[in-house]
DNA sequence: TGTACATCAGTGAACGCGCGTTCACTGATGTAC
DNA sequence: TGTACATCAGTGAACGCGCGTTCACTGATGTAC
């Protein structure tokens, strides 16, 4: 059942990338949601219509968009496990307010977590294997890794969620001195 | 310009905390998004033409709705600090696997926080407002309540996201452990 | 090599549905005199 | 005290809109022979 590429297989390629690439960056802007898939597609320079030649669902996405996602985030935590001034650099990045701030190029477990839990069991292996992923990329103890983990995405989440910027930053501070 | 009230006082009162506590309680199991306002009336026993005798938008109910469960969490902070043991027994409780699995009586913040971020300034209002007020109940050092509390809901946000149960239980696992 | 046909990504209009919100109406209660 | 009127929470039908998805069609490419 070799399926037959009328396109040109690379570009069919670079397209459904472009496609999930996209989704991956709107849906931690704005969550799963409050995107259309219109607005991924014409993200991706196509129409709404093509979207069901790549994808069967909105929700099917979704599980490519977390799996890309985390994908990038391991590549991140794998390169800063190489040093101790890397791992530093990377706790320092990852509690910046500019990660805060931008969703849309950081975390998806910070960003997309919740919507997560209440997604399809695709979606949430997705968000689990890609975790398991960056555990055994970071250094020191597993037990250490999963509590660096959940105080780190505990306080992004906090810091986007509160009106107030003081309190936004010093939420921000007091982990990244925790931690350090 | 004081408001008559042609029904009695009292029920009025009663019928408008009543759909604050259900849209509270049915917010945090599902999410702002996938709650109606029909939903929420039917759970407090009305039909949904009557909420907008109550509140002004789904909007203005959210904001009501975080402030009434960041008021619950602060009760349970309260009555946590009195004693070393209350701590603890607080502590354990929030890390639970009942807790993990029934978001609708749990905390706000570790259910709504990334919802919370995508929505009005004045729900983030009430949720920031409620996070000072809980801080202020805890035991320790200012930033030592900070840090505890992005630990502990970034424990439950990574606990419910996932689709592994020994993976969930193990990272509900290993923060009681680093933080008792 | 040339020609008829098959395939399928992509297009854009349309469908169906559910939601937040509105609105005419009801009926219980309070006010005016 | 009695009666006409005003108020407003509540009801349930309806509105308007946006979304995910479908579908007839296009046109570029590959296949058969």
């Amino acid at each position: 059942m070799q399926k037959v590429m009328r396109y040109p297989a690379e570009e069919t390629a670079a397209k459904h990338d472009r496609i999930v690439e996209e989704a991956s960056r709107l849906f931690r802007e704005r969550g799963f949601e409050d995107v259309t898939v219109g607005e991924i597609m014409k993200a991706a320079g196509l129409t709404h219509g093509a979207f069901y030649a790549h994808f069967d669902s909105k929700e099917a996405l979704q599980a490519a968009a977390v799996a890309h996602g985390q994908g990038v985030s391991l590549d991140r935590a794998k390169r800063a496990s190489l040093s101790k001034s890397g791992q530093r650099l990377y706790l320092n990045r990852y509690l910046s307010l500019d990660h805060r701030d931008n969703p849309g190029n950081g975390c998806t477990m910070a960003a997309l977590a919740q919507d997560i839990s209440r997604s399809t069991p695709e979606v949430k292996k997705a968000m689990g294997d890609g975790f398991e992923s960056i555990l055994s990329a970071m250094s020191g103890s597993r037990e250490d890794a999963i509590f660096q983990s959940a105080a780190r995405v505990g306080a992004i989440v906090l810091a986007r969620a509160v009106q107030d910027e003081a309190l936004s930053d010093e939420i921000l501070g007091s982990i990244r001195k925790k931690l350090s």
